[in-house]
DNA sequence: CTGAAAGCGCTTACAG
DNA sequence: CTGAAAGCGCTTACAG
């Protein structure tokens, strides 16, 4: 590892030719495995690389052979854990792939997330693999990612999409059944006056997940009531602020299915407040299993969306698409699956 | 927005200077912002970019010009929160740079970091930001980057560290400081038997963390007992299940400086199942001030070590390194603040 | 103010 | 099995 070189020039491939005394077409050809070049001089020019210090520039290779070694991955909340794991699946699978992931974050911005795809397509990724902004628009998608690169739309849905953007492919998560199973499950264990709590109507997601509640409680015919729907940021704070608007009109209900795990987290925490204990005085389900679900006391139902095995799961669908540019557009809708927590939602009495 | 050209092939500067009749010189010029050319030149040119859709190919500029565009971000572990909060104020600051991030994540294997560094040094990143795996050592660190490239090192210490490594800038946390302010405190409250629980030993964030604590403790005379001083993974589970050890010997502590949040939460829960109310029964303070710290019941007294502004820290660190090469290394040491949260530390009675 | 030429570091036919 | 030449898409002196 030790090099001769100095500091101010980059060892290229001319520099181990020429230590070598061979073509720089050789030396390509060595790093490149070729089985053409002399085992002999495969060896000599190896030892070179080595003794130089060498590394391998791809770009330039990527600008000559006009391919990408790169993914490009935009995430509307990094910070948040659930994307964080997504990123953390995604990144794994590029790796195995010996590509590289370009990170961006649009901080749920429609404009930030514009700005980070224009910068993101100048660096040549081969893919892109976008979980959208609230709000995010199919055209002006197209119009920061051209049509060229392959685009994966995660977990929500671009507003105005129409059939000239069906190319792309999409992955999403099964909000609806989730919801239904959830409500099904508060059902099973006796509830009838069953809320949606938190999430806002903005969303796709939420919308989802509103729609399996409803369709889950017309399924047994059970009337709901206006003020059983309400909305909140799906922040545990808002949550918590937002609790007492379930009791604010009678009759109240008696659970609630949660837009998320943040909001059930925090939805335990308002009924503390009013002098409910959550899990024996008022039932819940959260929705993401994210990791306190498990250790929040009482446990939280929930469902599970494995979030690192989508990313996984997104990376593999793209790199499918780099192989085969021409199949047609894959649109999966994962399930997700209820992890029964009975503190939260035992039988009731 | 439309364009006119066959999918097959790029759009590139030899397209613009063909359409608009001038040498592609000219469009570089314009594509860089150049004073030099004609304002009516400009105009067509930058009319008929627009027309064609062109995109800027990055890498190729930046291997004529022998500069990068990109900041490489290796993290031991993108799914915890600490670091995904910690990436994302990397990469909002990288972002604001007109930089791209190439993300890596080790999973806390030194053998996988590794290998995303030697992958991610081909993409010829500007600088690195380090966050080590558990384990990481200077010099196979040094082998996979070279010396060319400014790399920061962030949160932990590499072992094996020599004065050759003096260039790297780092960036850590304060974790002796923090743990001295939470022991003390503790004291200021009244407690007497005080023990640090959670983390492992071979950590050296969890040893700065011990010292801060003992630190405290002789600075009032206090005796320690050696029971006061569990180990356990840095997670909830683990720690809920290493509460018992607190209690195996006596005298008993009444009060936990806990190695971070994780680790306090779930030693909230294993007191609750000893049947301690935590807070009242027993005391004890977290690190990190992630987001539960301050809706968990009782909520907690943390240490806040602002991972997003961190973040933004240390990429501004390196791209003030890229601007100054040799000005000497920088090694900040960030300072945590204390939130006190009364609920998990009120006053010992 | 604009153009012709050279070159960043690599790879790819094409000869030999 | 190896080398000479051309070229990926851009930028930079250098002339004019």
């Amino acid at each position: 590892m030790e090099s001769n070189t100095p500091l101010g020039r980059k060892v290229t491939v001319r520099d181990i030719a020429a230590a070598c005394g061979v073509s720089r077409a050789t030396v390509s050809l060595v790093l490149r495995d070729s089985p053409l070049v002399n085992k002999d001089t495969r060896a000599r020019v190896e030892e070179e690389l080595r003794r130089q210090g060498y590394v391998y520039n791809r770009a330039a290779a990527n600008l000559r052979r006009r391919t990408s070694s790169s993914i490009a991955l935009v995430i509307n909340e990094l910070a948040n854990p659930f994307f964080a794991e997504f990123a953390a699946g995604v990144d794994d699978v590029v790796g195995e792939a010996g590509m590289v992931t370009l990170l961006g974050s649009s901080s749920e911005s429609p404009q930030r997330e514009q700005a980070v795809l224009g910068s993101l397509i100048e660096h040549g990724p081969g893919g892109i693999i976008l979980s959208p902004a609230e709000g995010s628009d199919a055209r002006q998608v197209l119009a920061a990612v051209g049509a060229r690169t392959p685009l994966l739309v995660f977990n929500r849905e671009l507003s105005g999409e129409q059939p000239e953007y069906a190319h792309w492919d999409s992955l999403a998560l099964d909000n609806q059944q989730g919801a239904r199973e959830a409500t099904a499950h508060l059902i099973a264990q006796g509830h009838r006056r069953i809320a949606f709590f938190g999430g806002h109507g903005d969303s796709s997601s939420c919308r989802q997940r509103r729609a399996g509640y409803r369709e889950a409680m017309k399924a047994v015919g059970f009337p709901m009531a206006p003020h059983w729907e309400v909305e909140c940021l799906p922040t545990r704070l808002d949550a918590a602020r937002c609790a007492e608007a379930l009791f604010e009109a009678d009759p109240a209900p008696t659970a609630a299915v949660c837009y998320n795990d943040a909001v059930a987290l925090g939805l335990m925490h308002g009924l503390a407040e009013r002098g409910l204990a959550p899990g024996q005085d008022f039932a819940l389900t959260g929705f993401d299993d994210i990791a306190e679900a498990a250790l929040a006391t009482p446990s939280l139902t929930t469902l599970a969306a494995a979030p690192r095995a989508r990313g996984r799961q997104a990376a593999q669908m793209l790199l499918q698409r780099l192989r085969d540019p021409d199949a047609e557009a894959r649109r999966i809708v994962a399930p997700v699956k209820l992890v029964i927590r009975a503190s939260s939602c035992p039988p009731l009495a």
